[in-house]
RNA sequence: GGGGAUAUACCAGAGUGGCCAAAUGGGACAGACUGUAAAUCUGUUGACUUCGUCUUCGGAGGUUCGAAUCCUCCUGUCCCCA
């Protein structure tokens, strides 16, 4: 796997790069679809790659690892093979799960047992067997194992939490050397920084992490609640200290505004189930800002979802035909809202890389953290 | 023609003397959603300027300190028998 810085932006911190895996190229900054449980929600593997333009998507190993279960995963040759997606797969560890699921589970130095959602069964999680896990799961970049710390959270927790989650990375950086992939292609590391809203720890974490010398970094604990001022702070702090050389992931970002933010200030990679739960809730981002189609003053309006639009679905369906599908509880509201939201987050990084390459990314995105998020 | 049942807010449907501006569903209208326990969740849904006040439970009248609830008549709907 290799990654190449491509330009710098002149105006801030945004850069544009190029990196390669055997799955194929993801041009940066980019954002992956989540696809916790093996399937971006509502939207096919072919409508990813040819209408979305999707260059990696996300897996979750908590999820997998209970259904269908590393034996499906494992006898169907990985999850590239699985669920029929041969470009780009990243897995998280299951650390988010240990924030959302946090009254289901339980923390100790050796790990955190789980109580699943699905059925109640006990399960533990350690560094050592996420790292199993997702080797069998065979994701080309996989996160360590961590705590995903909630937002407000005391300084003393946060400051254990981070010493612990730097305690898993060394058993993740060990158990990950001493094995090797399970299929014909390579696997890279990805290490996560936490450390709250609070400066010191951010840094400290940002110097350890930096230390492990992984292939890539990425920056979590955030958008958990904290005011986007403080997201920022941590994560124009964090990308001073994490190699320029190494793609940097902001995990669980964000809203177009939050990425395009982010992306000034040197992140390369992005995911958020924000496109897909609010398409599927009716909420969709366009280039001009945000539309609740479910609103009533769409109900007569035949015009297109978006005029000039990222997807195919954006000019061949009207706002009024989508409302009524969504009001009606249709599938099929699902699957455009979802198509239309992926295709513009895309489209949206796609630009940014485009302007950071013409050296015009500052001023474009001054304008554009405007404009998507008005209310339409 | 005879007998019986019923009428409640946008709809369905509880409520059978005061705790009722009226349960609960649905619908409608709005909001939330950030490494997905989410096709989920929350709020509003008689009027007025909040506390509160006023007008509502087919219609008209009556009993009562007090009526969606009891009585009389009227109107509508449904069922059974001829």
């Amino acid at each position: 796997m290799k990654f190449t810085l491509q330009h710098n932006d002149p105006n801030s911190k945004a850069r544009a790069g190029l990196l390669e895996t055997d799955h194929g190229p993801i041009e940066t900054p980019i954002f992956m679809p989540v696809g916790t449980a093996g399937t971006v929600k509502a939207v096919k593997q072919t409508e990813l790659e040819t209408d979305i333009k999707a260059q990696i998507i996300l897996g979750n190993t908590y999820h997998l690892y209970l259904r269908p279960g590393l034996n499906t995963i494992q006898n169907a040759g990985g999850l590239h093979k699985f669920n029929s997606w041969y470009k780009p797969l990243l897995t998280d560890s299951g650390g988010y799960q240990i924030f959302s699921l946090s009254d289901q589970r339980k923390l100790k130095e050796e790990g955190a047992t789980f109580k699943s959602h699905i059925d109640g069964s006990k399960h533990m999680f350690t560094p050592e067997n996420v790292m199993d896990t997702q080797r069998i799961i065979g994701a080309d970049i996989i996160m360590a194992f961590d705590e995903c710390t909630p937002y407000p959270c005391e300084y003393n927790y946060a400051k254990n939490s981070m010493g612990m989650t730097h305690r898993w990375l060394d058993r993740c950086i060990k158990r990950f050397n001493e094995t090797k992939p399970l299929y014909d292609y390579e696997q890279v590391l990805f290490p996560i920084v936490q450390g709250s809203v609070y400066k010191d720890l951010r840094k400290e974490s940002a110097e350890y992490i930096a230390s492990k010398n992984c292939f890539g970094n990425a920056i979590g604990g955030l958008s958990v609640g904290e005011p986007a001022e403080d997201m920022y702070e941590m994560t124009g702090l964090v990308c001073e200290v994490l190699p320029t050389e190494k793609p940097r992931y902001l995990m669980g970002v964000g809203t177009p505004a939050n990425i395009l933010e982010c992306i000034a200030l040197g992140i390369d990679m992005f995911d958020c189930v924000m496109p897909t739960r609010n398409a599927r809730h009716g909420l969709l981002f366009t280039k001009n800002g945000l539309i609740n189609i479910r609103n009533e003053k769409w109900k007569n309006d035949f015009s297109v979802i978006e005029e000039d639009g990222a997807s195919e679905v954006d000019t061949r369906y009207s706002k009024a035909y989508l409302r009524h599908l969504l009001v009606c509880g249709e599938q099929l509201a699902a699957q455009i809202a979802s198509l239309h939201n992926l295709a513009f987050y895309l489209w949206l990084v796609k630009e940014a890389r485009q302007h950071i390459i013409k050296g015009t990314f500052a001023e474009w995105k001054k304008e554009m953290v405007i404009k998507v998020a008005q209310r339409l």
